[in-house]
DNA sequence: ATATGTGCAAAGGGTTTGCAGATAT
DNA sequence: ATATCTGCAAACCCTTTGCACATAT
């Protein structure tokens, strides 16, 4: 368990902690798919997204493996989701404002968003994500 | 079409208008989806919700009709869509803030948003609508 | 008269599942 | 040793499409 090719950031060194603690199995699949997850996760990768990137690095992981892994990363709390067009996207857990640009379909976070979501948590709103459907600068409604 | 047993209200009108400017059908079909979807949009209807409303009202409307006279309601600028869980949601087109509970999975409009619009246009994003996912009064993270 | 719309039924795309064999503990 | 995990392949659900028939204009 010390030389595997990845590099262990303090999420994935969490992860596997935690998955040890409830007697779950890490296994190099789980790894693959953890380490490329964390490593993506900024750019919002739709399921898909993470599958490909997983198979460049590891070829030969399932679907449904992949499938069953982000589940159980989303279980405990290391990854969030949402849809868009039909597909799922991943993305951090932390409550933070996402901009989706409804033309280019592109996935940002927002940069400045602490303010947002003071004010919606000073509403009654208990947060864990924000998506923003618009337009980003270029191009315009319709 | 003077008596044909629906309500006609102020979008409805403007909507049959919008259609015979385009040179587009207005059929006993669309009057239906229109009125229904009309009616529920504060709900957030899911596809199927609205599907099955308008058949429950004028049964054997076919799933394509639905399907193509909801597209051209968004197209047109009278609904617009987001999906959740896998499954499409049609809203009221006006930018506004829906609150998302991940829990019962009940979406509602946040009564006074006007506050939190203005400051994600202040960052300078077009907003077209905004989904807040979060946990409501009674349920919390986990 | 005819361009547009409808309904049927099937295809599509992404997600989810069942199960036999494999494996981390 | 054995409970858990993996990979395959098929099922699933919702959405989307093609096309012959019907209809609003």
């Amino acid at each position: 368990m010390s030389d595997i090719g990845f590099e262990i950031d303090a999420r994935l060194k969490k992860l596997v902690e935690e998955m040890k603690k409830k007697g779950l199995r890490v296994t190099i699949q789980r790894l693959a798919i953890a380490s490329t997850v964390f490593e993506k996760i900024k750019g919002h990768p739709s399921f898909m997204d993470v599958l490909e990137e997983v198979r460049k690095r590891t070829p030969g992981v399932s679907t449904s493996t992949v499938y069953n892994t982000l589940q159980l990363m989303e279980k405990l709390g290391f990854i969030t989701s949402f849809s868009y067009r039909g597909e799922t996207h991943y993305d951090q857990p932390h409550p933070h404002v996402n901009v989706v640009c409804m033309d280019t379909g592109k996935i940002i976070d927002l940069p400045e968003d602490r303010d947002v979501l003071q004010l919606l948590e000073k509403k009654g709103v208990k947060v864990k994500t924000v998506v923003v459907y618009g337009y980003c600068e270029a191009s315009g409604p319709g």
